[in-house]
DNA sequence: TAGACGTAGA
DNA sequence: TCTACGTCTA
């Protein structure tokens, strides 16, 4: 089959197109799309700052991410705004919020997978969306009434359609 | 590739070899050797009973599982032995601890995983150890001070040495 | 050592 | 809905 470096990188993945279809996040480490596990935020350190790789966005899991045609509100991370049994807090500006806040300053492009449910209602099947820009972000009360980050992100022109 | 029908079985799986190695648990399921992401015990109901498919052996996970030449001691689930921040309980002859208990009445086969460590100390890894019969089993009191149950299994002769 | 948009099955 | 020998990164 067709090598691919799956070293963890900003942008493209050689090998992979847009609609590429997984079924599982290890698969998603695996080809190098995003690499952590139960994560929806991957991102590295680049010199000195945190740029975000890949987000793994999911609509109607409790996140109320909103995904249409060409744009992505992102809901953050932490604050545990899926409670596994704790109580919920202010999302902070950092790990990977902190990233997609500074991919928006420079400019630096996100990898989008969706998450989808799949026919059989069993898991999450995951499909490559393409490349975005993060356009803005803000703070907003979530369910809980605590504080949650939502992030803007914008497909860039010239991709495959979805 | 090699086809191989991964429908839930007792007893070998087509195409796989003692010794064969995978790097994670969902691959255990896309083989068929073992279709549970997270538990240790697997299980099907043939007619009105329930008998264990495999189980998945870690020595020194906090299970104190013994792992010897053909000999497996295995402990049972159920009662948040590896404590995940609940307490711990008696464990209860229901599910997979049910299934081994009415495997060793029918002297059904199971097939033995083991768990090791990974060199780079990421995860395990998992090889098959082949088919095992449940020889007794008990139970004893477990480090909480609870119930454990204890499976003795040993390897069935004439299958390549591990 | 703990946190994080995991998964399947009862 | 919940449990269960997950798996990675920080």
């Amino acid at each position: 089959g067709k090598q691919v470096n799956t070293e963890k990188r900003i942008g493209q993945v050689p090998g992979i197109q847009v609609g590429d279809e997984f079924q599982y996040k290890t698969e998603l480490r695996l080809i190098g799309l995003h690499s952590r596990t139960m994560c929806g935020i991957d991102y590295m350190k680049i010199g000195d700052v945190k740029l975000a790789t890949s987000i793994v966005a999911s609509e109607g899991y409790g996140y109320n991410d909103k995904i249409d045609a060409d744009v992505v509100v992102y809901t953050g991370e932490g604050g545990n705004v899926i409670s596994r049994g704790k109580k919920t807090e202010d999302q902070r500006l950092v790990k990977g919020n902190l990233a997609l806040a500074n991919s928006m300053r420079h400019k630096s492009e996100v990898r989008v997978i969706r998450g989808e449910e799949r026919w059989d209602q069993k898991g999450k099947r995951y499909v490559y969306d393409g490349l975005y820009l993060v356009d803005k972000y803000w703070l907003e009360k979530g369910v809980s009434g605590k504080n949650v980050y939502k992030f803007k992100l914008c497909r860039i022109p010239g991709q495959p359609p979805l």
